[in-house]
DNA sequence: AACTAATTACGAAAATATTCGTAAAAACTG
DNA sequence: CAGTTTTTACGAATATTTTCGTAATTAGTT
C-alpha cells in the first residue's frame, strides 16, 4: 500500500558511486574514498550508511566488529532510471534528443565516436 | 568574489521548463500550466518565481498590474549543463557510456537512430 | 577485569528546499 | 471614491537533506 518510491539523494549517489567502484565497504572505506575529515566527519557517513541500509540501498552485514556495506540497486540500472528521468524532464521525451546534445556537447574522441556507430548498427540490425 | 554557482532545484527547473515552452509567462500562466490549485498554491508559485528572479534565473518586467517573466539561461545551455554533471557524476566522465547507455535503453524508432547516425557522421567529418 | 581504540547508535542541530497564510498594492467596477 | 478582484510582497511554517556531537557497544590489550 505505502510503498513511496525511495528517493536517492545528491549524497547518497555520491556514495552509492563509491560501494559500486569498490564492490563491498566499510564506513571507513567510504569516509577516506571521499576525502576523508576534511570534507565530511566519520559519523556523517556512518548516518547515511544507515539511512542507505533503512532505504535499502546497501545491504549490510556484520564483518568482526564492523560492518560491510553492499549496494542493492545496480549502476546500470541507476543509470538507465536517471537517464529516463532527465529525458521526460528537460528532453521532452526524446532520448535521441539527449543523445544528440551529448554529442554536440563533449570532446569524444574519434575513437569514442566510432565505438557508438558500431553500436548503433548493432542496434538497427537487431530491429 | 563571492559568486557561489546558483543552484537550480528541482522545482525551479520544473517551472523552467514551462517558461522555456511558453517563451514568457505570468504567475498565473506557470500556476495553471502545473495543474493549478490541485498542484499548488497560487502564492507557492509566485514566491519561486521570486526566488527564480533574485537567483537570476528568470528577468520580469511590469506589464499593467502583472510581472511577466522569461527565462534567463537557455534550454541547449542548462541540457548541456545537466548532461555534463550526469556524465561526471554517473558515467565516469565519459559521454560515449551514456550514449550508449541511453540507446540501449530507450524504445528510439529506425527513424531516430538513422538521424543520430547521420548526426554522428557530420561530427566526424567536422574532426 | 580495567583500559583503550574502533565502530555503531541515536538524536538533534544546521542547512536547504518547499509550501502557504496574511497583508499590502494595483487595477478595475459601479 | 468605496468596493471588489487580481497580483505581489513578506515572513514564517513545514519538509527534506546534510552534518555532527555524545554516548553506547564491541573487540582487543595489558
Amino acid at each position: 500500500m505505502n510503498d513511496k518510491p525511495i528517493k536517492t539523494t545528491e549524497k547518497e549517489l555520491e556514495i552509492l558511486q563509491i560501494v559500486w567502484d569498490k564492490g563491498e565497504v566499510s564506513v571507513k572505506d567510504v569516509h577516506e574514498a571521499l576525502g576523508g575529515d576534511e570534507e565530511n566527519g566519520y559519523t556523517t557517513i556512518l548516518k547515511f550508511m544507515q539511512i542507505m541500509h533503512e532505504k535499502g540501498l546497501v545491504t549490510r552485514q556484520k564483518s568482526g566488529k564492523l560492518h560491510v556495506y553492499k549496494a542493492v540497486p545496480s549502476l546500470e540500472n541507476t543509470r538507465q532510471q536517471l537517464l529516463d528521468k532527465m529525458i521526460n524532464t528537460i528532453f521532452q521525451g526524446s532520448a535521441s534528443q539527449l543523445v544528440m546534445s551529448a554529442l554536440g556537447n563533449s570532446k569524444s574522441s574519434r575513437e569514442e565516436l566510432r565505438e557508438i556507430k558500431e553500436y548503433l548498427e548493432k542496434l538497427e540490425g537487431g530491429v
